[in-house]
Parts: structure tokens; sequence; C-alpha cells
DNA sequence: TCGGGGATCTGAATCGATACAGTAACGACT
DNA sequence: AGTCGTTACTGTATCGATTCAGATCCCCGA
């Protein structure tokens, strides 16, 4: 399969004109390096004969820039095209390397794929932004050594070398947990995303969330058991149950499945708004008003969360701009700023899903 | 800013080795041309040195092969990451691209940016999916060359040696009027998306049909005005109004404003799902029940669509195989196979959102 | 008239890798 | 023994551009 080389290329244009390939390189970059005359001639011939502008590989070669950068991600396309809080983040993403001027690589590495044999490898980019990795995933030792800047987004932390950007996970689910004691419930049940590369939908016991490798979840999680640990609530009195996924259909069934266990609890505690939602609408089938009967809380703000009925009550964080600082970020790495930690405020939302305790 | 250069190369790790630079690079890309101990070596020094494979640059401009293609889009980033469809079609391509192990570089050129001093030029690729770009909009011209295979989604139609991947929006939106027309619907209203590269919200009179220069709006006028006409219904009788934008706001303040001028529409026929959503809302918010007085038919069968309340009548198309087709097309025209023109099917789905018109 | 100094333009070196043709060594087969 | 075919590797040319240190040229002031 040999490829057919473009005949017309700067050489050539530059030998038809009778100058040197400086100059027409200089035409197109250096603008005020020859007279508008020339430069004119440049151009005209260059687009008699099709010639689109300095090619970027030989671009590339030489200058050592690629201007692109790679947004990696392990979650299923499946779901990376229907989450709202993903889809923010990219925007923020896009935003940003778009007004640089710069392409964005999308590379997704679904679990199972071998990274190695992956587009990975193959792609030219000046550096790499990490979203969600699970600390424990192959494709991390391959970023890990120096081919360019790398930011984390979310997880995995600690990695080196690397920016992150990411939230206070364990102060959010505190400032949620305290919301609903605030409100009085003391019965307090936790729906949580995954806390591992698979899923394990189900009740999580001490060993799971043990040894929980993702890190957002074990945040979470220590956030909310810890506001009701302060407030006298026994953490083995807390029903926790794992989703199956990020969706609202995940979060029908383990609502469900929790509420049937523990019709007791008065406010359930979800860890992502799209949880919440499934939460809601599990609550409404089985006759249960929200927030009358049971209070609801999400966490991240997504679109949704504010125009769902009721209205969701959240933990707010910055979704586009973290999309935006992630790739600001990069782009200063890139230029040689040193790498930086940052991390996001969040901020409680209260809404119309949850309500003071019903005696 | 002089890049650093990375001072281990496939040379520095043949030289320290004592063999040549084609056997370091046949150890990563042609296993089989060299003893399993002399790749275990060569493999065993690069990775003790840092290196991390072949240079993606230099591989490039020897080979001609990117292992990228680009999706270019002129939505704002606002929208592309929230509008269904878009996404829809996004995961279609990226699970093909991920198959293939290919890059997929996003390049947004916004309406109002200079697509020359966009990432556009500087981006390295194989070939591009143009997604919904009106003809006239100046990267076609950019685009319209030699560097390498088109595929375009949609819009523009008739791009010369592109390929071309879109359904038949005429005979879509026929059936889509005629499912009305069925039901014994007479007094018909249309909501379309913009019609232009910038939207005039507000009535379409026959001055802005005729100048429409979005494909997509201008075939599905014509199919439904075409299946009313063949039904006895003058295209002049027909109240049409042209949204702001194509999400559910816009389709809400249209569909307000039209049923207010022309209350005794009894079908409202809206150009997209998006549209149709926004439609129902306003017609709920000013007690006018759906279908019971009002039937409303949308457009693509997007996600929500089914889960709508009521659940929407519209006419599906298959969003994510059509990004699945658009890629394998230009993966195929980058492998040397000459691009086609694919229409793809369309289907009526008929829910709970039109019913037989009332007496 | 001469020297200085911008403004323009040139030539060679270089970036990192792969393609292709060719060589050396070795065993198998007639 | 000579021929042939494999296997394992080498050497050189080349991909397309940018950089950087000059080489010219021309204008102007002293």
């Amino acid at each position: 399969m040999p490829r057919q080389h473009n005949p017309v290329t700067l050489q050539s244009i530059a030998a038809e004109l009778g100058v040197s390939r400086t100059t027409v390189s200089n035409a197109y970059n250096r603008p005020d390096q020859l007279t508008d005359e020339l430069r004119t001639a440049v151009l005209e011939l260059a687009k008699k004969r099709g010639y689109r502008g300095p090619s970027a590989a030989g671009r590339m070669l030489r200058t050592g820039k690629r201007n692109a950068v790679a947004l990696l991600f392990t979650e299923d396309l499946q779901y990376v095209f229907r989450d709202p809080d993903t889809l923010a983040f990219m925007q923020g993403v896009a935003e940003t390397t778009t007004a640089a001027a710069t392409g964005l690589m999308l590379v997704p590495v679904p679990v199972g794929t071998d990274p190695a044999s992956s587009a990975l490898p193959m792609v030219a980019v000046d550096g790499y932004l990490v979203y969600s990795v699970a600390s424990d995933h192959p494709v991390i030792e391959l970023i890990g050594q120096n081919s360019g800047p790398v930011v984390v987004v979310d997880e995995p932390e600690g990695l080196a070398n690397a920016g992150f950007v990411g939230i206070d996970d364990q102060l959010g689910a505190a400032v949620s947990a305290q919301h609903l004691i605030d409100y009085g419930h003391r019965r307090i049940g936790i729906i949580t995303q995954r806390l591992g590369v698979v899923p394990r939908p189900g009740v999580v016991d001490t060993t799971r969330r043990a040894e929980a490798s993702v890190r957002v979840g074990r945040r979470r999680l220590d956030g909310s058991l810890g506001a009701m640990a302060a407030a006298g609530i026994e953490a083995a009195d807390v029903p926790i149950w794992e989703a199956s996924g990020n969706d609202p259909d995940a979060g029908r069934q383990a609502a469900r499945a929790l509420l049937h266990r523990h019709p007791d609890v008065t406010a359930l505690l979800c860890f992502t708004d799209q949880l919440a939602i499934g939460a809601v609408q599990a609550a409404q089938s089985m006759g249960i008003d929200v927030p009358e009967h049971l209070s609801v809380m999400g966490f991240d703000d997504t679109p949704r969360a504010s125009t769902w009925e009721p209205p969701l009550s959240t933990i707010r964080q910055p979704l586009v701009d973290k999309g935006r600082i992630a790739a600001k970020m990069l782009l200063d790495a890139i230029d040689g700023k040193p790498a930086r930690h940052q991390q996001l405020p969040i901020e409680l939302i209260v809404r119309a899903s949850t309500g003071p305790v019903r005696e």
C-alpha cells in the first residue's frame, strides 16, 4: 500500500517560482520577511497548483510541535457521549483548544482494549488530558513516561509529574450529608456510582469499601459517612448501595432495592445527579412523594438537575470550567510552565428534592 | 520557544545496541523480521532509556499515514455537546475509529472564526468528516482541495470528490406529513430549525424559503409541503415558523408564537425532536392537551423521544449508524476505495404524541 | 564616494523514521 | 559440489518542512 505522495510541496512551488524553499515557507509563516508582492505571487501559484500550505507532518518533524492535544478516557463510548458531566467537560476543553488553534484528539481506550494496540501510540500530540481513569488501568503506565505533559482530571491522583484538576469530593459529600442532617434526617441511604473498574451492583460492605479503587467514589463515601459520624450516625447503620452504572436506570434499580430493604430511610444521598434522577423516579413509582416523604440529594449539578421535577438539590461543581481549566493547564505545561494541582470550588444548591424530615 | 528535542531516538537506541536503525524499527513494526532475542533486547534497552517507540512525526513524514481523521463541524461548541443527534453521530464515529486504532481529531470551526487561522490547517490527518456544514461556509473551500479524502454528512451536498452519508430528508418529511394527514389533520403548522447559516426566528415566507441555504431544512420543507399539496392543502395556508435554535426552548417559543397566531391548527409538524419536545411543553402550558387537542410530530427519534411524556411520534433515522457508516466510508476512502454516496433508511415511528383529529 | 545598516532572500543542516534493495550466513536438496 | 531459498540484518535514500547563519542589494547620510 505505497501511499501516493502529493507531488506539490514547498520545494516544487519554490522551484517553479525560482525562489528558495525558505521564502515560500516565510510566505506562510512570517509574512513580514518578504515583500507583499512576492508573497502574493507565492500564494497565487500555490493556489493554482492546489498546494494547501506547509504539510503538517513536515512541520511537526522539524519544529517538534504537534498542535494537538489528546483527550484520553477509558469509559465506554456509549456512556461518554451520553453522560452530561463528561460532555460538559469536553465542551470546556474544546472551547479552550479551539481558541488556541489546537486540535483535540479523542483517544478512547475502552476497558478490555490493549492500550498498546490502540490509537494511543500512533497519535501525534503535544500532551495528554487523562479524564477520570482508574489508577490501576494499564494505560496509565503507557502515559507515564516522557512523551509530553500530562494533566489528570479527577483520577488518578498522584500521577508523577502530572497536573491535576478536580474538586474536593470528600468535602462535597460531607456538605451534602450535612444538608440532610440539618433537615433532621437520621436514616439516610447512600447510592454510589461504581467503586471499582468494574461495577459490583448491590450492598456495599466494609470490604468493598476498603478495596474501592475509584477515588471519586471512595472520597465521597468517606466524606458523607464522616459527616454522619460527626452527627452521631454510625456508619454501620447507613445502608449503602452500589449502582450498576451512572445513569437514571441504574439509579432507579438501586433506589428501588435500597428502599425495599430499608423502608425507614427518610433521605437518599446520591453520588451523581443521574443516580438521583433515577432515585426520584423509583420513589415516585413506589408512591413515595419527594420531598414530602423522601428527600433526594444529587451531586454535580448537571443541566437536568434544575429542570427535573422536582428540581434537584445537589452539590454544584463547575463542569465546563473544569474542562477549560484542565485544557489551559495542559497548554501552559506544553509551553513549559510547571504542572499545577488545582482544586475547583463546590457549592451546595438547595432546590425542591430535599426538605425537613417528616414526623 | 525552541522545543526541547527528545535525545533518545531510534538512532540512539540502535547505536547503543550496535545494530542498524532499521532493526530497531522492525522490532516495533515487524516483529517477524528479527529474532525474539534481539527484539527483546531492543525493547528492554528502549524501556531503560525511556524510549516510547517510534515518534509519530517521523513515521508520518516517511509513510504519509497520519493514523487520524478529522471531524469538522461549525456549530457552536455549546450546542454540539448537548445536541443528541450530534452526540449519537459522534459515538458511532468514535466506535469505528477506535476499532481501527485511528485517532479522532475534533476540529470545531465556529461561525465567525477564520478557518485559515483555526486548527484546521495545522492538523495532521488522513481525511475529513464534514458534519452538517452549510454549503456557503468558507471552510468548504479550504477542505475542497487535495489533502485527503472527504466524507460529508448531511451537508453540504454535491461537494466534488467527496463521499456522502445522509437520509432522504424530503421523503422523511413527506412521510411525517402524510401520517398527520392520515389522521385527518388539515390545519397543520410547521416548526423548522434554522434555514440559513444564521437563524432568523419567525414566520417563514416564500422569500426565506427560497433562499434557505440549509439543505436539511429546505428538503424537509419541500417534502412536507409536497405531501400536503398532494392532499389538497395549499402551501400558502400552512403556517411555518423558523425556530431560533435547535433545542426545547427554541421549540417552545416557536410553538407558542405559532399557536397564538393560528389557534385553529390541530397538528404541529416539527423538524427535530428537540423542537417537538418544546412544542409539547408549550401546548401543555397553554392548556392544550397532546394529542387530544393537538398532535405533535418529531423528527430523528433521539433517545428522549421515546421517554418523553407523551412519547413522541417521529421519523427515525439511524443516528449512531450514521456515524459508523460515515467513519467506515472515510477509512475506506483513505485506503483507496472510491467515495460513495449512501442514503440511510428512515422509518415512521408512531407513538402517543399524535392522534386522530378531533371533531 | 564610501561605509553602514535594514530589508530581502538563499543554502545547508537538521528533525526521526521507514522503504527498499542488497548482503551474509546457513542448511537443504539434487 | 553447486544451486537455491530462507532468515536476519544493514546502508542509503527519502519524506517536507524550518532554522540559522550568511549573502545581496539598495538607500542614505557623512
